[in-house]
DNA sequence: GTTGACCTTGGACCTTGGTCTAGGGTTATA
DNA sequence: TATAACCCTAGACCAAGGTCCAAGGTCAAC
């Protein structure tokens, strides 16, 4: 598909997908219409990508992280090892991610339990992990 | 504390806890030294929510995002009610963003297992969450 | 062959989240 | 009372992540 369609259906600007091309986050195939200047052509794969982009993104990844985390859509040429190896980096990543955010919302609902028992004792702080 | 060793406790600049002081994130008290331009004190709390929003900022919410959550620090005055009501809705964000990672999380590994597996079979897209 | 809807590049501009510098006041210690 | 080591404000500057034209080429349909 066409960039405009492409944008339409992740749900950003065209404005943004050539800023995320030049940035080499995605990469299009070029079409024989344009002439001197190609058109790009976008597909599945990429909408999966951008998909992808914009929850990292979400995350608080920037999108340096991402597009060296991304080598694994340059890794055609790559053995299985070497990008299963990626992955798995990438994989615990993500998991420091989660184990970061259970941190946070544990001391919330440490939090909440406290408020909603009348604020009884000391308050709790997030230095603290164990507050329970 | 005056502001430097508090930055350097919280780990950040002085220029920085400014910039949060002036965009709300942190409200330090007035000392009667400095004349005209009062020194800001800050307090173990205030390392407290430094260390919140470094989480939550690397966690991807923008600065403004933290500084409504953080209302929860200008309430003196809000009712138990009033407080756990914005606690709960603080609360249920960092759920949604634990959700949004523990996807990309689940994405990953049906991914990884995929390639271990030789892969066999179409690629995992993150579309299909059910990819087990 | 012209009209409208696309596409391209290039560069100016905007917001966010800081960082740095200048200029000046305050405090503690000697 | 002078000096170092703080504190303050105000404003310029910077990088990241976009956003918004302008100028021009291409394509499909009439």
């Amino acid at each position: 598909m066409l960039i405009s369609e492409f944008a339409r259906q992740a749900g950003i600007s065209t404005d943004t997908v050539r800023f995320y091309v030049r940035k080499g986050l995605l990469k299009p195939e070029q079409s024989v219409k344009g002439g001197a200047n190609p058109y790009q052509i976008f597909s599945e794969d990429h909408l999966d990508t951008a998909r992808i982009i914009k929850l990292a993104q979400s995350l608080g990844f920037t999108l340096r992280e991402i597009a060296d985390l991304g080598e694994e859509y340059a890794s055609a040429g790559m053995s299985l090892d070497r990008r299963l190896e990626i992955m798995r980096s990438q994989c615990d990543r993500f998991d420091a991610k989660a184990k970061q955010i259970n941190a946070v919302r544990q001391y919330m609902r440490c939090k909440i339990a406290w408020m909603e028992n009348g604020e009884k004792g000391p308050e709790p702080r997030f230095g603290n992990t164990a507050c329970g």
